[in-house]
RNA sequence: GGUCCGGUAGUUCAAUCUGGUUAGAACGCCGCCCUGUCACGGCGGAGGUUGCGAGUUCGAGUCUCGUCCGGAUCGCCA
């Protein structure tokens, strides 16, 4: 049905005979003369209909937006001054020999060309039409480019690609799972895999030596830009391995797709220690492009009056920290005013500030703060920030936890706002995780999974659970958490102990872990992995900042498809048996 | 669950702050004209339950409350 794609017809193929199929981008009607431009995967291609043929010309006269047609004809090359530089094909253009209409279409819900913003929920709605417009079937076509990329890095180091199963077991911790009632299990639930975590455990077990699947996953929780409840994990798991061998195999992945994909240029990637990526940074996912750092000042603001500072400075879940952001004194007080309300929606009591307009002067230093803060003090933390004439110093004192929300994300803001990005490409490694963290009722909570490798110990895990680091590691590009993993518990006390400290009972451990820890107990290699968010890979490698963009189908926030109204009531023949395995 | 932004022709927006005649524009669509356009052009035309429901008012697209939908974000996401 065609011998060319219409966008890759060029001026080496005038005088050849083509067919081509597509769709009708434009109709262009002088009256004596018509111009379709044809569009398909690679782009469009324009044809001229003259009236000497009739049933043709009438043909094309009843063409509309979207309608399917095959045309034969002639490349030539375009008449002198109709030659259009802003296409591909302009050089050419096709003479219509025949046209077969394959399909009518209704008027598109939408235009198709760049020319005017559509709202995201019409596109959804749409979304067959909206796959047609390039920008979006490119990122799609990058996607399975990038996807066989990964195939063929992890394939040429030996790794197998194996299925797990989609229907399984509902685990304890982690995410709210999906549930799909059994019908020949009256009140019992598989539950879909939140990622394939045990199953690729097993397949160490079973001496598989090294695994890796494009896996779907699915997390029953709310919707982010960035966060979508079924996504697709690259997952990785290997035998008698190191830290350092995944480390340097997920950085190998990474690299690899930056370096065919951007123009990236390889750099040494930085190892971060959580502790220290909180303390700089203020979270676990920081933005390497961006030259701001963190400054704790809490020892300096011990002794201070200024209860605002010293308050905090005192309370060891408390910190207070400046932030120097070079060339910032022109920001107006309206704008200071703005980050105030941001930092306060994140729950921090205000936004301290002092401008450093002369710092050779006397009252060099502007800001409402000067007065309650001893001169030594200022001294010190301009002298501690290397600030220079025309900084900002924004401060943040109060709850750990609020400062460094609040921070983190102010920085990424005046990055935004002040253009501060250095670089294009910033990836890191965040090592070092603790184990645990405590929730708000007080309890031990895995970081990353139960079934991570404590560095200490099962005696030294038992003593001091809060203090415990983990043999985990994530990646990290631009800001974007892309992937994480760790060295897995090999033995099957360390594993009850674990469990024993998160508060799960050894019934249930027994229960719901039955077979890992009796898997673990027979023969279990040192294993670990690594599993990379695919979403988030295309997103970056495309530079859109929306996953949505990324995913055919994708969902909104409200976890609803728009294009086929899932989730949607069902029939009474096809829940036959399952209100039984609901109702139990 | 919380906070914030948005919802007006098929599409993208204006009119909302400051309530007041028949809710406008562009693109698209329909008809006529046009033999070199390419976001073709010219003339004419059709197209609206202002998301939905209450309330305030002489009068609501505009103000208030509720609700639904879309988006950003906090919580949540081992």
């Amino acid at each position: 049905m065609r011998s060319h794609y219409c966008g890759d017809i060029q001026s080496s193929d005038i005088g050849a005979e083509v067919e081509i199929s597509g769709w009708v981008h434009k109709r262009r009607d002088h009256g004596g003369v018509i111009f379709l431009d044809i569009r398909d995967l690679h782009g469009i291609v324009q044809v001229v209909f003259n009236p000497e043929s009739k049933d043709t010309f009438d043909l094309a006269d009843s063409c509309r937006s979207e309608f399917v047609i095959n045309i034969k004809g002639l490349v030539r090359a375009r008449i002198e001054g109709a030659i259009n530089p802003k296409m591909a094909t302009g050089e050419i253009e096709i003479e219509a020999q025949s046209l077969i209409i394959y399909s009518k279409a209704l008027t598109p819900k939408f235009p198709l060309d760049d020319y005017q913003e559509v709202n995201e929920d019409v596109r959804l709605k749409n979304r067959f039409l909206d796959l047609r417009r390039p920008d979006v079937n490119d990122r799609l076509i990058k996607r399975s480019k990038i996807t066989s990329k990964i195939r063929s890095v992890l394939e040429s180091n030996n790794f197998h690609e194996i299925e797990t199963p989609i229907l399984t077991r509902a685990t304890p911790e982690g995410a709210r799972d999906y549930l799909v009632p059994s019908r020949v299990h009256p009140g019992e639930f598989f539950a879909l895999p939140q990622s394939p975590q045990l199953f690729k455990q097993l397949l160490m077990i079973g001496g598989l030596d090294k695994y890796y699947q494009i896996a779907k996953c699915f997390r029953d929780e709310d919707l982010r830009a960035d966060r979508q409840p079924e996504f697709t994990q690259v997952d990785i798991e290997a035998s008698f391995v190191t830290t350092e061998d995944i480390i340097n195999l997920g950085e190998d992945l990474i690299t690899s797709l930056l370096a065919e994909f951007t123009n990236y240029e390889p750099i040494e990637v930085p190892r971060i220690k959580y502790k220290d990526a909180i303390t700089k940074y203020g979270c676990d996912k920081p933005d390497l492009r961006i030259p701001l750092e963190l400054e704790d000042i809490s020892e300096l603001m011990k002794n201070e009056e200024f209860k605002v500072f010293s308050g905090p400075a005192n309370d060891p879940k408390a910190r207070v920290v400046a932030l120097r952001v070079p060339g910032a004194a022109e920001l107006t007080r309206k704008k200071i005013d703005e980050y105030t309300d941001f930092v306060g929606k994140l729950g921090a009591k205000g936004l301290a500030y002092i401008k450093v307009v002369a710092l050779e002067e006397e009252n060099g230093l502007q800001s409402p703060i000067l007065k309650f803060l001893d001169q030594a003090t200022v001294n010190s933390v301009t002298s501690a920030l290397k600030v220079e004439n025309g900084d900002m110093i924004f401060f943040g004192a109060g709850n750990a936890n609020v400062v460094n929300l609040s921070m983190s994300s102010l920085i990424k803001k005046l990055a935004d706002d002040l253009d501060l990005y250095v670089s294009e490409w910033a990836p890191c490694w965040i090592v070092d995780f603790p184990m645990f963290e405590r929730t708000k009722e007080n309890k031990l909570t895995s970081l990353h999974h139960p079934f991570t490798l404590p560095v200490v110990t099962i005696d030294e895990l038992a003593n001091n659970p809060d203090e415990a680091l983990a043999c985990a590691y994530d990646f990290v590009l631009n800001g974007y958490e892309l992937g994480g993993g760790s060295l897995r518990v090999h033995d099957p006390v360390m594993q009850s102990e674990i469990f024993k400290i998160l508060g799960i009972s050894s019934e249930e451990a027994d229960e719901k872990f039955g077979f890992l820890l009796s898997a673990l107990s027979s023969g279990c290699p040192p294993h670990g992995g690594i599993a990379f968010g695919l979403d988030r890979i295309v997103m970056l490698l495309t530079g859109t900042t929306n996953i949505r963009d990324v995913i055919a189908f994708p969902k909104t926030q409200s976890a609803s498809c728009l294009l086929t109204n899932a989730p949607g009531e069902v029939t009474l023949s096809s829940t036959r048996g399952v209100t039984r395995a609901i109702n139990g």
